[in-house]
DNA sequence: CTAACTGTTATACATATAATATAACAGTTA
DNA sequence: TAACTGTTATATTATATGTATAACAGTTAG
């Protein structure tokens, strides 16, 4: 598993790792009962304090992302993905709803939208 | 015209204060050439700090939204309607930013995020 | 001109969040 | 027992947000 994290990202630090860890997860590159890296190892090598390690972790564990226990480590949990996937689709919804409104008063077209939907999507792939 | 703020918002004053005024001079509720209330009025008016105020005045001037002059007052800028719609296209770049790192977290595909996007753009009709 | 408005600037302070550093403590396992 | 795991506590630093106060400067009505 490759984490990558950026002093210059707007996210702070643990965030950025809950997401690339949950990313993983659902990508398949980590799978159920997978042994994460432990706080101290992950942190030397992304040079950061284990604590926020810690921090992202504890995160990861409170949604259900991983189990941890003391003195063996991290674990990826038993996937409950389809109650989550409920959960994200819920926050899209609320975007797309924003962006119905923004476009509404501003006379932003539907095409326009779908211009930088493709845009934004295909960017990084 | 009529700016409401929360402490409980997850935006800070200053911003709330910006984005308040940025809408009203997207309705017409503020023109061309009007003038704001003063920086110590509205302040007062909202019972925070003239400062906070100040601050959200000095970032709608930088954005070109409005232009203010010592010992006058803050007046809002010649409309740019580019500028506005710019503004606009960014707040909408920005929702489906938050898409495209909630679907890559939680593998729900492009093809699902259309569709609901299709429903909520056809259902308000 | 002066008073009463405007905005400007500087300094200090308070709070919250993010991240670090260090040290000590506790569980697991070869 | 040694060498890993995670946990906890305390202190410190930096940054963002917001406040309080005071002094300074431009504008304008009386």
């Amino acid at each position: 598993m490759n984490i990558i994290i950026s002093n210059r990202s707007d996210l702070p630090l643990f965030k950025q790792i809950e997401n690339e860890i949950k990313t993983a997860i659902f990508n398949n590159e980590l799978n159920e009962q997978d042994l994460l890296p432990s706080v101290r190892s992950l942190a030397s090598d992304l040079n950061i304090s284990f604590l926020t390690v810690k921090r992202a972790y504890d995160n990861l564990e409170k949604e259900g992302f991983i189990k941890t226990i003391q003195g063996k480590g991290s674990f990826v949990a038993p996937k409950n993905m389809e109650l989550i996937k409920e959960e994200k689709l819920k926050e899209i919804e609320k975007h797309i709803e924003q962006i119905y409104k923004i476009s509404k008063i501003s006379g932003i077209t539907e095409t326009e939208i779908k211009e930088i939907f493709k845009i934004i999507f295909e960017e990084e792939k």
